[in-house]
RNA sequence: GCCCGGAUGGUGAAAUUGGUAGACACACGGGACUUAAAAUCCCGAGGAUCCGCAAGGGUCCGUGCCGGUUCAACUCCGGCUCCGGGCACCA
């Protein structure tokens, strides 16, 4: 064994023999149960970033552990291929987004070996290979045929600078979610697959997701924006139609004194044709629209609106009121159309006092009364209906109810759910992308491309200039096609999927990547589906994790896999830190992993990220918290190289029964590490804490390494505790821990150590350190043997000469005790 | 505005069930080794204040703020402040 500790070369020693004794390789031919652990796979942009090296170095804590325990543990790895970049990195300097894409994963793979991530690569694929994405465009045709796929014409997200359409789950904050560029708005026909569908199981699973972060699931409600009210038709003045209003305040119906619609809805201009009004609504309809969608709907834009010239009647009053045309109607929610309440919506209220319109209170708070003059504000809180008929008297709750029946009743609407959650526009005009198997034929409309005729192969030679829209359209060879039904020429579908769609049953594949006949062997996936640990950043709560939700969904009722979700539990974890900002390039703070590795060595970087902060917290990096790790690593290495001798020869057994008080108190003190190491591992994936009493544990072994008189009995139990101490860190120092135990003399490898279990009865005390209050202040500290007596531990404590300077003669009330732990005593007053 | 988090020494953090606040580490200070430095090793340390020549010891304050419950609160309850994240004219 060297004095000194070369990282670089026994990293590179066990990695090797890790990867040429497939190590990490698994088949479901086990006896063992399994335990799937995913890390979300990566874009292959370039290189690794320190937000990979932390989540993957959790993951490879517990996927090493959880072998140790005795599970069969499936931990792939991949790449998450298609997308943008790679196309760009074409236009810019031209070379192949395929053979952008390739050199990236080779550097990256060869980046993930050199952390020593214990990944079984034999099921490594990119999702750019013919052999993935063909049965995703399988898996297309048969959403398409049972309308889950479908195509129609719709405003869309327009990114600009991605030129290229976006889903709503990718726009944050009226910007791309992967460039930042402002998003526009186009009218173009796209794919979209029917989220919308599930919206109800999507949002009914959370609750059984119980191993997922409350966070998510928040952020998950919150998205697909579940609303339960009721449809109101409005008849409208001369004419057989009526309007059709979504509400969940059907209890203010009869404060509706307006009815507002979106500029885009159908009757927007009908309405107005043949009047007086017809060309300032046209004006007004025009230039609404053009404003973009996340300027119109901004906090700040003013409420807009304008008299369409026509009048609809409130069922319920019978009153005639008019319909006006509002800038903040959404066509895309509801049904375009709401019944206003001034009185109670805000928005509604804003509107009719510019516009003069009559405010009517229907709903009175518990023990007060507004008036409709006197209203600064809308009230929106529910109170008692007033004013509304049959209803007056009724609770906002109660009314609703009643009201919803009493319209299903007399068919003036019926009961309705809406959800925030809209269908996902997965077309993207971008060539670097799964081909999606669609025709086109003039007569016979659109068609899937024969089974037989998968996959639709992205072809290879193409122009990349950048202008004029995706390389595909320009690429006769790829788009013309003929019709499978009539035989006529078609026109091949030219715009690929959204990438999300890859990421939606990766997790499924990973199961059987070798499997040619099928997207998936049924037998495999159940036996290792669900994913029993996903580990990821929080930036995919929505995005990623509500498609694979979706998707996973989509696949059981294909009869594809036999569970609708597909994650059991999820940790997220936080992002890396640096100087107050997440690391980035335009930042300037990113430290390069790679660099990383050659000054410090893999496990360094490991145990930094895995030390400096539990997982789910935001890690701040620090390049002196990184000497520090390496410090540790070092200390250990020298302490172990020291005493080798002495501890590879020495015995191993020792009867507990014959050691001194102190090495009574190590021996104690090594299981109690290898419970908390245990205990934090498997409850809380708190590594920190962990390390932390590891390094305890360490700190007392190099104590007693420096007392002669230890030496003289005790070297089984220092051996004992350096190896408990080596095993432990194996799941956070694999390589280091790996080396240590060699060189103690063991010919197996880690690899096929169980976890150290504890004994109960080595975790017995023999003393108690008991800490003595008077009225709740730490006032004396007493050791009590560990089978005292209260009354003897009462007795102690107030004999303790500190602890009576505080009685001051008064009368003591009571004696409380904490067992092992505290004695408080209470006085009179 | 609504919905989630969070706030603890100079710093990252710990305290898992209401029971010694600050484990572990970083930075810092002092010392040893060295011609010197680096590395390494040892020691110290929440703040204020007092006693003592000293070694030591004492008292009070302290987990964002205000209040409450309790023998006892970082932890539970009520009210606020600030920070981060998500959603946002969703009817």
């Amino acid at each position: 064994m060297e004095e000194r500790y070369q990282p670089k070369k026994i990293e590179e020693k066990w990695q090797r023999i890790w990867e040429e004794g497939k190590s990490f390789r698994v088949s479901e031919n086990s006896r063992l149960p399994k335990y799937y652990l995913l890390e979300m796979f990566p874009y292959p942009s370039g290189q690794i970033h320190m937000g990979h090296v932390r989540n993957y170095s959790i993951g490879d804590v517990i996927a090493r552990y959880k072998r140790m325990r005795g599970y069969n543990v499936l931990h792939p790895m991949g790449w998450d291929a298609f997308g943008l970049p790679a196309e760009n990195a074409a236009i810019e300097r031209g070379v192949h987004p395929a053979k952008w894409t390739m050199e990236n994963i080779a550097y990256m793979r060869d980046q993930l070996k050199k952390m020593g991530f214990s990944y079984d690569w034999e099921r490594e694929f990119a999702t750019c290979d013919e052999s993935y994405y063909r049965w995703e465009q399988l898996f297309f045709i048969e959403m398409f045929r049972r309308g889950l796929a479908y195509k129609k014409l719709s405003t869309v997200n327009w990114c600009e600078k991605c030129r290229t359409v976006l889903a709503n789950e990718q726009v944050e904050g009226g910007r791309c979610w992967r460039c930042e560029q402002e998003v526009g708005v186009r009218e173009l026909e796209q794919w979209f697959f029917r989220t919308t569908a599930y919206a109800e199981e999507l949002l009914g699973e959370l609750d059984h997701l119980t191993g997922w972060p409350e966070k998510v699931l928040a952020m998950q409600r919150n998205w697909i924006g579940k609303s339960v009210g009721a449809e109101i038709l409005f008849p409208l003045m001369g004419r057989e139609e009526a309007l059709n209003v979504f509400t969940t305040r059907q209890d203010t119906v009869y404060g509706a004194t307006f009815v507002s619609l979106a500029v885009e809805h159908p009757l927007a201009l009908e309405l107005s044709r043949s009047t007086p009004q017809e060309r300032t609504v046209r004006e007004f309809v025009e230039r609404i629209q053009r404003i973009n969608q996340t300027r119109r709907g901004a906090d700040e834009a003013e409420k807009e609106g304008l008299f369409t010239g026509a009048y609809c009647m409130n069922p319920f009053t019978g009153e005639k009121i008019p319909i006006y045309l509002a800038n903040f109607v959404l066509m895309e929610y509801g049904t375009g159309a709401v019944m206003a309440v001034p009185a109670h919506d805000q928005r509604d209220f804003e509107f009719a006092r510019k516009y003069g319109l009559p405010v009517r209170v229907v709903i009175q708070p518990q023990g007060k009364r507004i008036k409709a003059e006197e209203m600064a504000e809308a009230f929106v809180e529910d109170g008692v209906m007033v004013s509304s008929g049959p209803f007056t008297g009724l609770r906002s709750s109660e009314g609703r109810e009643k009201l919803a029946a009493y319209l299903e009743e007399k068919g003036w609407g019926k009961n309705d759910i809406r959800y925030r959650l809209r269908d996902w526009g997965i077309s993207r005009q971008r060539y670097w992308g799964a081909p999606i198997p669609i025709l086109y034929c003039d007569s016979c409309g659109a068609l899937p491309v024969p089974e037989a005729e998968l996959p639709v192969v992205l072809p290879k030679d193409v122009e990349f200039s950048g202008e004029g829209g995706s390389p595909l359209a320009k690429l006769p060879e790829f788009f013309k096609a003929s019709c499978p039904k009539c035989g006529g020429p078609a026109r091949r579908e030219t715009d690929t999927m959204d990438t999300f769609v890859e990421s939606s049953w990766y997790f499924a594949r990973y199961a059987c990547p070798d499997e040619q006949g099928a997207p998936l062997d049924k037998a495999r996936v159940a036996y290792w589906m669900p994913v029993d640990q996903y580990i990821g950043g929080i930036e995919h709560a929505v995005l990623h994790l509500l498609y694979a939700r979706f998707f996973t969904k989509v696949l059981r009722d294909l009869g594809w896999i036999a569970l609708g979700e597909p994650f059991t539990n999820l940790l997220t974890q936080g992002m890396v830190i640096k100087d107050g900002a997440k690391m980035s390039k335009s930042k300037g703070n990113v430290v390069d992993p790679d660099f990383l590795i050659e000054r410090y060595g893999a496990d360094t970087a490991r145990l930094f990220a895995l030390f400096a902060a539990p997982p789910e917290k935001d890690l701040d990096w620090s390049d002196q918290g990184v000497e520090g790790a390496y410090r540790f690593l070092t200390r250990l290495w020298r302490f172990v190289s020291h005493y080798r001798d002495a501890l590879a020869s020495a015995a191993s057994d020792l009867d507990p029964k014959e050691l001194s008080p102190t090495l009574r108190e190590l021996r104690r003190q090594i299981h109690r590490t290898i419970k908390k190491v245990t205990d934090d591992i498997e409850g809380r994936f708190h590594f920190n804490t962990a390390i932390a009493a590891v390094m305890e544990l360490f700190n007392a072994l190099s104590l007693a390494g420096k007392d002669e008189s230890i030496w003289k009995d005790g070297t089984p139990l220092i051996k004992g505790g350096v190896e408990t101490l080596v095993v432990l860190l194996y799941p956070f120092v694999p390589h280091m821990a790996s080396e240590l135990w060699e060189s103690l003399g063991h010919r197996n490898s880690l690899e096929e150590i169980r976890w150290p279990g504890y004994s109960e009865e080595a975790l017995e005390e023999e003393r108690w350190l008991i800490v003595v209050q008077v009225d709740g202040r730490v006032r004396g500290r007493i050791t009590v043997p560990a089978d005292a007596s209260n009354e003897f531990i009462e007795a102690e404590a107030l004999a303790d000469p500190k602890v009576k300077g505080f009685l001051h003669g008064k009368e003591i009330q009571r004696v409380i005790q904490v067992p092992r732990r505290l004695v408080n005593i209470v006085l009179e007053g």
